[in-house]
DNA sequence: AATTTCATGTAACCAGTTACATGATTCA
DNA sequence: TGAATCATGTAACTGGTTACATGAAATT
């Protein structure tokens, strides 16, 4: 047995990886994804058809997901995509993959999209895992930042300054999400801790 | 006079608004930039030679930038470009541009980094202009966010929610970013107010 | 002598963008 | 009748990625 069994396949996009992610939760046809990424906070994800339907035929021709025509609808036949068993490993794969600090710098969302999937993919201890290994490299992400800052020398200009901070400040904010989150998972059984109001009304 | 001077040219991706946004500072070679991109928080761009040297072509055979060799120095002679009057127009139309909800949703980066030339570039009146919009717009993503919030049902598996509030909670440390900015740019000769310390330690 | 750094590039590839096309059905 | 919605696609383009190439100078 060679120790790889996927010959390559298609790259895991972030867009792949989203519906690869929403094709597990139940068969969607191409225009029920686009649909959710024009009218959902997934909207980060192109929802051009252009984009949608050759990644939808990349999967496919990889055997991760597979297509059907439902002729129920009385409409123009719809094809509805499912993950497949090999889909289904190569989305676990991805989403414990580990993390770096320079996932945290260049792509955070594609983290909280992994960690958005993981719950249902991964189940409960392996997304506290996942979580608590973002922390870390969040925690060291802002430290990278705050030693930004203070090799500033103090005559610059502040809006370099002003510039980092601005992702420092997030970033800290979101490491004091991370614990919450952290925390919430860990005893699943009290009731969801509604955030605080405050911040940025008019 | 027909209204637009600029026949188009090529499109302004962030890689060029940053290409114009250091040249303005002080000339410098395709080498020079990928060192900032690969070794300061700027790294968001791609330091690849594949990116930067046919973006430096592009921006050159637009005549926003103009390169001249430089034989001072011993080694292989350096290019160096330095912006043009038409780039400089170019950069500070792009960095006055009015800012939507969809860019402070999908591309935040890219407000960031106009906001880091703005001060140079634009002056302080306009810079703060820019972020008293960039404000506005924070502030009705934080809406948009914690509508969808109260519009998930009580019952939901906690991680969708918990995704959609570290964007919340992110963007609220945003919003009291730039209200700190602002104050600090209205009133300029105060000393710099370091940030306070807390969050994401070990 | 070998490695690293300076400095600039080219070639192949490709995912995503933009814009257009199609045709049925439902609604006003 | 006409518009909007459902539903799926194609075609042209291009910026960026990855990987490779080159060659001199400084460093070890």
């Amino acid at each position: 047995m060679k120790p790889r069994e996927t010959p390559a396949g298609p790259p895991l996009t972030p867009l792949s990886l989203a519906i690869l992610g929403l094709l597990e939760q139940e068969p969607r046809s191409g225009y029920d994804l686009r649909k959710i990424f024009a009218t959902t906070p997934m909207g980060y994800f192109s929802s051009s058809p252009g984009a949608i339907y050759p990644a939808l035929r990349r999967l496919e021709r990889a055997r991760w997901i597979r297509g059907s025509v439902d002729r129920a609808q009385p409409l123009r036949p719809r094809q509805v995509f499912a993950l497949t068993a090999g889909g289904g490993r190569i989305l676990r794969e991805a989403l414990a993959r580990s993390v770096t600090r320079a996932d945290v710098a260049a792509r955070f969302d594609e983290l909280l999209l992994r960690f958005a999937f993981a719950g249902r993919v991964l189940g409960r201890r392996h997304t506290l895992a996942f979580l608590r290994e973002l922390l870390a490299r969040v925690g060291s992400h802002v430290r990278y930042l705050r030693a930004q800052v203070r090799a500033l020398p103090e005559s610059a200009i502040p809006y370099g300054r002003l510039a980092l901070e601005q992702g420092l400040e997030s970033y800290q904010a979101t490491g004091r999400w991370l614990r919450r989150a952290i925390r919430e998972l860990e005893e699943p059984r009290t009731g969801p801790a509604r955030i605080r109001k405050g911040g940025s009304g008019p």
